[in-house]
DNA sequence: CTGAAAGCGCTTACAG
DNA sequence: CTGAAAGCGCTTACAG
């Protein structure tokens, strides 16, 4: 068994006492020091600048805090880190907080739920609670409640509707809008809706988006649009829109239309039209959500909806840094971001 | 201007103190139930657990530690959110670690470097720090010098050959082997390398690997590879990869085989011999690297080479946990993982 | 510049 | 069960 080396003998500093007695002076001097205040000798300064470089010596976060320092941190529950969308928000709040001296304290919302997550936050003094994604909005709402009680600041970014929430959250509504608008134009009348069943709020959005933008040709949800999804699994996604795709096809007026709830699902339906012998968009529209850079890579490049997910997550940081520190207002603030509807190759003009 | 509604009279408890006169019992009695000591009486102690469910109060977690309390921290930096493997890597060893009741610290790689994270990490007085990504080499030698000699744990996910430093890496250079075998086993006989030409290890180790598959072969980097990456510049691998595709079509003899860095440049090229008229795998064949999800949306397939994250990320945290707390070894523990070439359609047979 | 003191919110003996 | 005390690592007046 081969010996370790000799470790080298640096006592390891663990406090302002070790670190003082190392530099030799104060435990009051080097505080001074540390937290730039006047009346020093640039001398003395220098030294205790350049004993920390060597060391690395950091003062214990602990500590400071315990002494009256803000934490100037910020609890971020995000639902998952499996989508991209979620993880760009995730990221870019995470810089935006950063470059206001914020630190972040990012949990991914575990299987047992929301509450360990908050108390862990709170046991932490987080500044600001922020939720990213889609939840249980009961669960949700009693966290925010609780978060209101302690006078801690949060806010919930993409999940509309959380009563009482502080909330950012792209117009979903309006994107279908959108959507169905530029369907409408290109002459479908006949919509197949892939993936967009769900009982959660941000997909009774999308279809009551739907419905306007069928409203407005004269045209409904009852009449005009078909949904197959209960007659598939959703494990994943791709293979979800390659099956719907096929079912939509085994129809004997299958929609000339098909919209789904994401681009993966869409990318999939597009893949399983083709594999049918069908073309995109010769034969069939299909527009996704999201505009993750797989739109850009298929053939035939995917209409889709842009999130906005830096002006979104810009607004959200704004809205929380704002209201940190401050008593709560006395009603929530809602903010809703317009969506970019990206056209691209996957629609076209109605079959005749 | 509406006025805020009364605040309920909720006295927010923010201390043991607070919380003991709230609960009517003497503080150390608050703390011994906290601390699930014995000698209670369970009407107390019950008196105790309904008290925080109805105030959820969390004992200040600064004081906890400064007391002695373990922080049972682990601070994780990675490099870039921007990329799914890294993503997928800091979900798997955050869930790893809450698993083992750790808390994860994340800091995305600022750009002015690691020395800001790690004294913060310091600062919070970590357990572990774990780094995952590519980084600049000389750099994180220092930061994990400096983690050593503060008697903290350490682990470098996915960037070999640091020295000093535990590693767990992918074997980048086997992956490479069996991918130019394969490769070679379809009659290929010379190659285009899109995107292998970075001077990051990951690239030099992946470039040490086509050469080894080569040689087995009885053929040569310098005589059967072909790299264009110089012609282009790489903002945006998927194009990065078409308009390598269309340079090296001009070329007077292609290469029949296509190595790509990632699944988004081969993904590129692909699309980028489609274009041109051409077909794949019947007149050239295209590899990736990664197997993302996209590699399943595209016709054809792709084959690609899975990095087994999960088997990384599990011996990491094996590793990493076991380090916690004990003195460092003599020297570093180094674990390479194979990875899994993932055959699909982009590759075939070369055309005669 | 130094040094002694108080106090942040906790836990842990210790004596009642 | 209670209550007073000490101490974790800091900062901040305060008197020298």
């Amino acid at each position: 068994m081969p010996r370790s080396p000799a470790q080298t003998p640096v006592r390891v500093i663990r406090s302002t006492t070790d670190f003082a007695r190392h530099v030799g002076l104060a435990r009051t001097t080097v505080s001074r020091v540390l937290n730039g205040q006047p009346g020093l000798k640039q001398k003395t300064i220098d030294r205790v600048h350049r004993a920390i470089a060597e060391t690395g010596f950091t003062p214990n976060a602990y500590a400071l805090h315990l002494k009256g320092k803000r934490t100037a941190t910020v609890g971020i529950c995000v639902e998952t880190l499996m989508t991209p969308p979620a993880v760009l928000k995730l990221a870019t709040l995470q810089r935006l907080l950063r470059e206001a001296d914020y630190t972040s304290l990012i949990e991914v919302l575990a299987p047992d739920g929301s509450q360990r997550v908050v108390r862990h936050f709170l046991s932490m003094r987080v500044e600001a609670v922020v939720f990213i994604g889609h939840f249980a909005e009961a669960e949700i709402a009693q966290r925010i409640e609780e978060l209101k009680r302690h006078g801690i600041a949060h806010l919930v970014i993409d999940h509309a509707g959380i009563p009482g929430a502080n909330t950012v959250a792209l117009d979903r509504r309006r994107a279908m809008v959108e959507t169905i608008a530029h369907l409408v134009g290109l002459g479908h009348r006949s919509f197949g809706l892939l993936g967009l069943s769900s009982p959660l709020r941000s997909a009774q959005d999308r279809r009551a988006g739907v419905a306007d933008g069928l409203a407005a040709a004269g045209l409904s949800l009852a009449h005009d649009t078909l949904s197959l999804d209960h007659l598939h699994p959703r494990h994943q996604d791709f293979a979800f829109g390659r099956a719907l795709a096929a079912s939509f096809l085994a129809q004997a007026h299958p929609p000339t239309a098909l919209v789904a709830l994401n681009d993966e699902i869409a990318i999939g339906a597009i893949n399983g039209l083709q594999q049918a012998g069908h073309r995109v968009p010769e034969h069939f529209s299909v527009s996704g959500f999201n505009n993750q850079d797989l739109g850009r890579m298929t053939v035939p490049t995917l209409t889709t909806v842009d999130q906005q997910i830096e002006r979104t997550v810009e607004a959200a940081a704004a809205i929380l840094l704002a209201q940190i520190g401050r008593p709560p207002r006395g009603r929530p603030i809602v903010r809703s971001v317009q969506p970019l509807l990206v056209v691209r190759e996957s629609t076209g003009p109605a079959r005749a």
